[in-house]
DNA sequence: TTGAAAGCGATACCAG
DNA sequence: CTGGTATCGCTTTCAA
């Protein structure tokens, strides 16, 4: 470990103030403001505002944003849940569209760690930040939550997720429909025996689940099974699974995604499982390892809305409050047919 | 798109505040303070308590938290810029244990969007939310940046990066240890030409630089050759590469991280190289698919901090932010030697 | 063109 | 035990 010199001055002054710049700059506290935030409204002479924009450099004067919002009575902060779980590239992606779409509107977006919070504490942390809107994945607020937000101010609430909650608009993303697709295509395929993979780590149920879900309304009515296989993202575990796979007789699966396909492919291949001839595998999220596996993995690409889509419904949400709430369906699931299926 | 019926109420009330509270309860604000504060300096009655209680509820009162840290003058938030490019499970999961490590100590985690904001327009906008303390990945941030927030009040900045920061708590993180393990690993296997493939994307230069770096140290003063293969992710870009590997003849590749090793072997193979035999490979990051690949992946574990030492070094810094800045080296770098080297 | 002052919401001191 | 009130930093009328 090395020690690096603290700086000479250990004196902790209070962040300088727009009265600093005012006393320092020789003018009012009104002035200061007019300067720095290019009022219009108000014409300010040239050497006043370089006496100004001097003295703010000089102090190093950073505005403070609570004061500035609770004078204004408004934020322009747009609140999202900060992931709990390790999130993959589709979800990475959505975000960092959005985050930028939502500031070339001059919304600024803020992830808020709420670990541990259930659906109401996390209401009221958030609610505490008056956000002017508020971004909710899954399904873990309620109708009480919404209505919290809604009472402190949040002009518009969107979740995604995969029912709509009243007062909030929803962008539905049915993850059955992925399910369904895959179901379809494996029946398709002339199989009737399907194996379904669910994560047994916790916390994917609320994908997992209705994917699983999917699967099974897309043979129903069939001759065809859907047996439900827990596996956690472990080797062991796959090789366990695969272990016992001739007894458990099925000649279809469905991974929950590309990375548990690869991960029980791997273990059925070692257990010279014939792929796809003694049993089809197909994954799902369409990642890029999935091409890559012999035999190419066949997939369900999911179809996200676009960040931009979604920045400008909050837009419209937050401008007018009072219109009808939108509710859509807005998740694609289409089979991309490789050569594991 | 189906349309809900929009809440019955379209009215826009402001939300409620503590002053509501008073007026409904029949006491002081003063009173309304301590009562939901818990103040333990005064004691209130029973009775009154109940009605503040119970006229905070009825109304869905939430505080304000711009007012209360305006007042009180600070803020216990701890602030991260959110990560501009699809991060890998790696960083996910340090994210969410130091979220939880940092809730434990009554910390919250906000991860600010500054998409588009270049260092020092970043260290402003961070600077304006007022936040305890400042962890920011990178070294996006230069003296200036940590001086300008600390004049704001941050009680400690800490640096997730290759170097120190004048000012700043510094967890140093030298990516060219990865490289120089993997180098020092290919080498040991007799392999002298060796190639690094370093990422087309922009955005991972501040890794993959010192990675290719660190390579070329391992080496230094040997007769071993280090060729820089940039390479997209995407199939055919690795197909082009493979296609001129003969031409290349190298002995041995570094791929910036398992993903890209994966996408690199595939292409290999398919263009009939022998792996390891004719070109060794090694990865980086450790991550579940390369022992899953054939020949199991060669790779670079990295090993990071723990998101409780981290949220406790930021605790130390914000009680004491006279101590001495604390610079340690944070990046563990060993390989793990599996099949493909 | 500039300044004085009110007020956003919450808290903590000091009286009563 | 409870209430008035000054205060945090900033914006924005209203006057001068």
């Amino acid at each position: 470990m090395v020690q690096i010199p603290k700086t000479p001055a250990p004196v902790r002054r209070p962040a300088p103030t727009s009265a600093d710049v005012a006393r320092l700059a020789g003018v009012s506290r009104a002035t200061v403001s007019y300067v720095l935030n290019n009022t219009s409204a108000v014409r300010i002479s040239e050497p006043t505002r370089r006496r100004v924009h001097a003295a703010a450099k000089e102090l190093g004067y950073v505005p403070h944003a609570a004061a500035r919002s609770l004078r204004a009575g408004h934020s322009r902060m747009v609140l999202m849940p900060a992931p709990a779980f390790p999130v993959g590239p589709l979800y990475s992606q959505f975000v960092n569209e959005l985050q930028w779409a939502l500031g070339r509107l001059d919304y600024t977006v803020v992830q808020y760690g709420s670990l541990g919070l259930t659906g109401d504490e996390a209401a009221r942390a958030w609610a505490e930040l008056r956000p002017v809107a508020v971004l909710v994945p899954g399904s873990e607020l309620g109708a009480q939550g919404v209505d919290l937000l809604k009472r402190s101010g949040a002009r518009a609430v969107v979740t995604l997720g995969a029912e709509a909650v009243e007062g909030a608009h929803a962008l539905l993303m049915d993850h059955a429909a992925v399910g369904r697709a895959a179901g379809a295509h494996l029946y398709a395929r002339g199989r009737r025996r399907i194996g379904v993979v669910v994560p047994g780590e916790s916390g994917l149920e609320v994908f997992s689940r209705p994917r699983l879900d999917g699967v099974r309304q897309s043979v129903r009515g069939t001759d065809a099974t859907v047996t439900e296989l827990p596996l956690a993202y472990e080797e062991e575990a796959a090789a366990r699974l695969a272990a016992r796979w001739r007894d458990l007789g099925l000649d279809g699966v469905f991974a929950y995604n590309d990375e548990y396909a690869m991960l029980l492919m791997r273990a059925l291949q070692d257990e010279g499982v014939a792929l796809p001839d003694d049993t089809a595998v197909i994954g799902a999220d369409d990642l890029m390892i999935g091409r890559l596996l012999r035999p190419r993995l066949s997939t369900v690409h999911i179809e996200l809305p676009s960040g931009r889509d979604l920045a400008e419904l909050v837009d419209r949400a937050v401008r007018d409050p009072g219109a009808e709430l939108e509710s859509r369906e807005v998740l694609g699931a289409a089979v991309v047919h490789r050569d594991s299926s």
